[in-house]
DNA sequence: CATGAACCCTCACGCCACGTCAGAGGCAAA
DNA sequence: TTTGCCTCTGACGTGGCGTGAGGGTTCATG
């Protein structure tokens, strides 16, 4: 039942050369040799390489690797409890740089230039829990945000320029509306926002009718979008909010 | 507006040396340097320092990554895409490994040894997309398994001890219930299976009265779990089933 | 103006985790 | 016995820096 270096190594994916050094260096010794000098691993070996492998793919260095696993005062479970814990930390980790390269692809997109210290702040030394607290307040907790993030990413130029062509198209029409008069519980201002919203739920994320509502809260008490509608007509924001809140009215009924 | 070593070495994360090394090498080169000979790092250094980065977190050789960025036919946008994709697949990866020690966790909690070949497999070189093919079409894409892996990882012997101690109670009750002849649609076998309901919502994941449902038609479709329930008594399996299905109608209304 | 303290420079050697031969032997099937 | 594939033990090479040594630069103080 034991298993050569061959085996091992096709096995765990590591060359034959991996198991000797970890063999010369005392890291994984095999448990038996053949007569001729050969190295046979038993099944102990194996849960010991399986340990090894995940502390090396942690980042430790095979000296604090053999001093970890030779702690007599910790089983098994417990090595397994501590890879899991600094697996899960390596993998949120990720996600902050999958989110940054999200974020930079969305900017060169559109052509705006990050900062060096936004580019950068993925790689820098200790950042404590500013994380992304704002989006998150903001969005509950919901996944529409980096949903919306990874397909963004997947864009082209080409995309974006269609992208931005409709939006402006849809804002224009919204601001027209507004400006003729046009009440925003009316007819075509209610159509305006259903457009609004599959726009966003075309190119964003799924836009259910309560996000919208949402959406246009928004637009009247962050200034940042505020300016945005109000630099095209004074007032615009606040008639876009109301006529999302009807269009939603209207399809809860 | 240019900075000098230190102050990208704080800015990035990376030591001097390395900034120096990168230097040497000719990977990145400051864009100037001082009278007396100190480097100076612009934006644009700035920038490709990011992709260095990005692409030496994700295993590549610096020679390679000298090559990849100095291709004259790929722009930053073309980059940062390729890099989000082999960030997603790490990522993916990432998981796995994950899952693998979580289910390790489980095994060795539960006194259960997995043969090496389920310990090493995730390390093993490639593997098509077997994946876990038969859990996801089983459970429809849900993240309740997800959920429950991440949580039964946390486990210590004395929940293990608790959650089972709890799970052979509902089960003899469910079984006694049975063999007494209560009918399934009854107020007691309905509480049972209340119980049972509330059993795996508190150890595992939450559990709606929908994916309870499906759960009993598992343990009659499925003959490893129907064996489970009909060795304490044959035809338990059934029974079991259809108390959770009155249950949940009768939540339901 | 001198004097630290904090930067920065260029060698140059060291280290870790193997990769990559070389030369020799082991083993099972033909 | 030959053929083909393992396996063994040295031993040197390599990539990506770490870690000094020895010395210049800059700038706010005394």
């Amino acid at each position: 039942m034991s298993l050569s270096v061959g085996q091992v190594s096709r096995l765990a994916g590591v060359t034959v050369r991996t198991l000797h050094h970890y063999d010369e260096i005392g890291l994984l010794s095999p448990g038996e040799r053949t007569a001729a000098g050969y190295r046979r691993y038993t099944d102990d070996d194996l849960v010991r390489l399986q340990q090894v492998l995940l502390y090396r793919e942690l980042g430790f260095p095979l000296e604090e690797i053999a001093v970890i696993l030779d702690d007599p005062r910790v089983d098994e479970l417990t090595q397994l409890r501590r890879q899991h814990e600094l697996l899960i930390r390596k993998s949120d980790r990720l996600r902050e740089v999958i989110t940054a390269v999200e974020r930079a692809i969305e900017a060169r997109a559109r052509g705006i230039t990050l900062t060096p210290e936004e580019r950068l702040e993925v790689f820098g030394a200790f950042r404590p829990e500013d994380h992304d607290a704002e989006t998150e307040r903001r969005w509950g907790g919901t996944d529409a945000y980096a949903d919306s993030r990874r397909r963004v990413a997947s864009y082209t130029k080409a995309d974006w320029l269609a992208l931005k062509a409709e939006a402006a198209a849809v804002g224009e029409e919204l601001a027209a509306a507004y400006t003729a008069g046009l009440p925003a519980g009316g007819e075509p201002a209610m159509d305006l926002a259903e457009r609004h919203r599959l726009h966003i739920s075309r190119w964003f994320y799924t836009c259910t009718y309560d996000i919208h509502r949402c959406l246009g809260e928004l637009y009247v008490s962050d200034p940042r979008f505020t300016a945005v509608y109000d630099e095209a007509a004074p007032g615009l924001a606040g008639y876009v909010r109301d006529a999302i809140a009807a269009n939603a009215a209207r399809h809860d009924h």
